[in-house]
DNA sequence: ATTAGACCGCCAATATTTTGACGGCCAATT
DNA sequence: AATTGGCCGTCAAAATATTGGCGGTCTAAT
């Protein structure tokens, strides 16, 4: 059995350590994201990522990177829309000594740090008009000036653009300027919103409970439901915002279907949840009626949605039918399995309306875990 | 953001819906055996997968003939070994009415019934040798005889076959004919013990959850700890094995270490567990000594390594900190969100030493769920 | 400075759970 | 047929947990 051929041919040809499938997700979509993005990294067309809000653009935008030949060189990010508009210009291009008030010393701009790498615009839709004019006549000539300077530098950097408005819709408007539109969008890709690609939902939170580190995190079966039809309007970024939520608030726990709701709530900061009937507490009407109790102890199902007691009393009953289980019907054993006495572990059946006859499923059932026979 | 672009030259040659990938794992043997699979589907050559027991030799025959061009095809599986010797050349070849003793009606063999599809020789090292000597006629001649008739009848059959033998040694033996080997193995798969592709654990046990079916089960980190280093001696099968074991025990529920360790106990069917302590109980020396309890009641820690009574304190405690950490350090609302009283919430909390400012890890923190501004 | 509201901790009364001890049943042995 | 060993179910007493109330602190508004 030690032979292990070699098949010529066969090499390894289909999985290279591609940092495009690095991307988290096995949806339609994003295998042709990640299809696209093989087929970009070949090149060093301008590549235009649109998608909404929250969805990933950047780590698109890296991935292209590091598959590209640039993977070893900067990748630069600018975010178009972050920076204030009389600022834009020196963060891009840079600026000389004194060119203008406050330029104390020289700076090189984002297009000349990633020069020979990559150079990430994010929400170029939000990049003012007059700068789109600069940035087109950059991209065009291949060469930008500092602020301030008469000389050219040339430049060999990729770009890669991204925004999450609706570009066509700003050209009619004449918010964008079409001419730069086709000069970054040559080769665009579109992210879905994470509510088309449910499929990548379960992975993601696989990947951001990892990401995050610290205890993992469980969901039930319903409680995956209810993550996985959320509409999520912030997008992934949503999706790690509350998985952060959960593993600060739920460590090492299995999540249930009505605690993912209650990620989802934000605590009402100050105004507790009360219902709106506290206020009559000393009313003309029925004054000693009720025993006037602390008002902070309110009683009733009213919690959460969660109930500490009766999920103690389902967990105490699975693992009740679990010994029993285990136990083959046998009462003192399964107690002894879950180190109750046998009393106590009678008390809590007859409680739990648990009879022994439930464990008894299948007598048969040759499960015998450890013993293999030659197949 | 309608506009999604086709891109030439992009699409999908990369996933097509291969059967090869339904092989469940990614471990690098597994990715391996995927490719050989492939490059294997492509031909009709004669391909002897070898394995140890219960690793999967049938499931990767099943994806090959499924990925070949056969697929729509008969996959007639024989395992050599379980069937009578007796009953073999029958079995593979068919014979005609009334050739032996019993043979009451004509019966079509394996081989005819899998023409044109693919015939899957399971154990074929435990075949008899005088049938390996048939069975090497009717490869090189591409045409059988049923037991008992003159006419031959061509066939057009895929052979895939299988062991978890070392054939060298038996061939070394003279219990494998060589020349049979070289015939049936001219492209060998061979599948590593689960031991040695630690990675697939997981999908499997995945893969085997949800095929299974029932109640979902879960596994702590430190269970999944102990599964991926156990050395599964019985590979795959006893791995299923224990899955189903634990989906029929724990049904819907976490399970931790210590759990996983009783899934791999036996039940000591008759002799219980007791420690051999137990006899004297009227012995001469110290009669009434101990205070003669019911037998059956064993106290101490002695279970089966599983305290429920600890566990459910731990889950308490969880769902204490987790409330009070969501009520940001306000204990009515906490013992509301979990439907306690406060006063019970407060008895809970000194129980558990749990202190108001344990909840309050960072008041900073900004995690609004809901809000997501436009990027 | 006073007041009101929201909370907290502690206490005695009440409710629930766990324990230990028994007596009975059943099947295998003697 | 009687005995033994292994289990089961129930009961009263002891141990724990939960409740309702109260008095007090702190903060923000009056």
């Amino acid at each position: 059995m030690e032979y292990r051929p070699e098949i010529p041919g066969s090499q390894r040809t289909l999985h290279p350590d591609d940092p495009a499938l690095h991307l988290v997700g096995d949806s339609a979509a994003i295998e042709e994201v990640r299809s696209l993005i093989r087929y970009a990294a070949a090149t060093t067309i301008p590549v235009m990522i649109t998608g909404p809000s929250g969805c990933g653009k950047e780590v698109v935008a890296k991935s292209l990177h590091r598959c590209s030949e640039r993977a070893g060189e900067k990748f630069v990010g600018v975010n178009c829309g972050a920076i204030p508009r009389d600022l834009l210009e020196s963060e891009l291009f840079g600026h000389e000594k004194g060119s203008f008030t406050g330029a104390i010393a020289q700076r090189i701009g984002q297009f000349e740090d990633a020069s020979k790498g990559t150079l990430f615009l994010d929400e170029i839709g939000d990049m003012p008009f007059d700068m789109q004019v600069k940035l087109l006549r950059v991209l065009e000539e291949k060469q930008i000036e500092r602020v301030g300077s008469t000389g050219a530098i040339p430049i060999d950097t990729r770009i890669i653009s991204a925004t999450h408005q609706n570009l066509d819709q700003a050209i009619t408007e004449k918010r964008f300027r079409e001419d730069l539109f086709y000069r970054l969008s040559v080769f665009p890709i579109d992210i879905p919103p994470l509510k088309e690609r449910r499929d990548d939902i379960a992975p993601l939170i696989h990947h951001f409970i990892q990401q995050i580190g610290g205890e993992a995190i469980y969901f039930t079966a319903e409680a995956m439901e209810i993550l996985e039809n959320y509409a999520w309007p912030g997008n992934a970024r949503e999706l790690r915002n509350i998985i952060e939520r959960a593993v600060l608030l739920f460590p090492g726990m299995m999540i249930s279907a009505s605690q993912v709701s209650t990620l989802f709530r934000r605590r009402a900061s100050n105004a507790p949840t009360y219902q709106a009937d506290s206020l009559p507490s000393r009313f003309p009407g029925a004054p000693e009626a009720r025993p006037f109790m602390d008002q902070s102890d309110r009683r009733g199902t009213l919690g959460g949605g969660f109930d500490l007691k009766k999920h103690l009393m389902q967990e105490e009953r699975k693992y009740l039918l679990s010994a029993l289980r285990m136990a083959e019907g046998v009462v003192a054993e399964a107690a002894h399995l879950v180190s109750l006495r046998r009393t106590t572990f009678v008390e809590k059946m007859r409680r739990h309306k648990i009879e022994r006859k439930m464990a008894l499923g299948d007598p048969r059932s040759g499960l015998v875990a450890g013993s293999i026979r030659s197949e």
